[in-house]
DNA sequence: GCCGCATGTCGAGTATTTTAAACGTTATGG
DNA sequence: CCATAACGTTTAAAATACTCGACATGCGGC
């Protein structure tokens, strides 16, 4: 192709669907109807997955080997990338291209609450305040943490196991899940998939303490 | 890429450790130590699974809306092909992207054995011969059969679940499993499992009869 | 408001994949 | 024995993916 005829005008390809075009040999495709599989919006899904990573098209494209420009590329869907392409870029974090492309994408459930929105489930001299509404279906142990003005869990990769929650006791976090980041004040909390990355940054000037939960399904 | 400096002599570029070459901007790649991921040699992979259907290139190619050239190259691992290509060829037969990469490509287990292969499981008047070294691990029900001469059940697409075997008691049954075609005498039996693509055949002059068992692990 | 920095997109050139056609081989008939 | 057909491989040309550099925008600090 030497240079005007780029095919790209401007439009996205075929957000949709999924199929990728290659309209070539006119008259191909004889047996089956195309679009039989699924080949889910592989740029959408590169992106979400990018973004929830807190990472730019630069930081996972020298991550990758590749150039910003190819990730961009291919998630506006404007290429159809190479396995070798595809597979170098999602070395950038850890997860397989089979996985990659099996992923759900699903609509984040609820991730935060304010202190208003726990709920209380004890009562007297003693307040248990429950975070999240419904209970069933979640898998919780606590714990307690305690962060020093500037610090800092940095990036965590995907955990690949269990479920996290917290309760900001005193002074403040910045947390940040699945690209989403968030000041969180004393008496807010979270709750949220351990698989997604997650960081934990204290920008305060006193202690940040935290009554958290973690992981697997123990009961 | 004008024409002699084609990058591919003759050998073939990593059939091994399954990444792909990209020799490209020299000093890139510095994060990860790439080779992360999986992507198990597409090329096996696909030729693999084209046999297995019994599909030569180019009919493959031509239920795929590609050539039968793309197709070679592919299996030959000498270029990594583009999502969409991929998936117009896997169109080709009902398996989706991801599961073809997860694929297991296990080494074959016994799939023939002649008569005097059967194991007696009875004795005295009543004769029970038993297809198959290990009972263990396998799934049964049997049925009865009979062909006539020319019958053909045609290929069958996967059917996901269950085994397949049987026993002929007379005439003459060609069967193809997973690419491979034998036939099989009076005596001859086979065991396989049923989400191989199969068919039945009788090339003989005289009806056929088969002492057959399929699917689900009912017991 | 202006600057510096980061981000995503675009255009042109280069590298790679894909096509189309031809080759060498093998099997099947006549 | 030759013709025919089918198969997998190969090669140059066409089409596509990728790189490189530049551009426009947005954001935070001063």
């Amino acid at each position: 192709m030497a240079k005007g005829a780029t095919k790209i005008g401007k439009g996205v390809v075929n957000p949709a669907a999924g199929n990728f075009r290659r309209a070539h040999g006119a008259a191909t495709m004889p047996a089956l109807p195309e679009g039989e599989g699924d080949t889910p919006d592989v740029g959408a899904r590169l992106r979400a997955f990018r973004t929830m990573h807190g990472l730019s098209q630069r930081e996972l494209a020298k991550r990758a080997g590749v150039t910003n420009g190819t990730i961009s590329l291919i998630e506006q869907n404007r290429v159809s990338p190479s396995l070798g392409s595809l597979k170098k870029v999602l070395d950038g974090f850890p997860i397989s291209l089979a996985d990659f492309l099996t992923l759900e994408l699903k609509p984040r459930s609820k991730v935060f609450y304010q202190a208003k929105e726990l709920r209380e489930i004890a009562s007297g001299p003693i307040s248990f305040r429950l975070v999240g509404r419904d209970t069933q279906g979640r898998a919780i142990q606590m714990m307690h943490e305690r962060y020093a003005p500037g610090a800092d869990t940095g990036d965590d990769m995907l955990s690949h196991i269990g479920e996290e929650s917290g309760i900001v006791v005193s002074g403040m976090i910045e947390l940040t899940v699945g690209g989403e980041t968030r000041k969180l004040m004393p008496g807010d909390a979270y709750y949220f998939d351990s698989r997604l990355p997650h960081r934990f940054r204290n920008p305060g000037t006193i202690d940040c303490v935290i009554v958290s939960a973690c992981c697997p399904p123990s009961f």
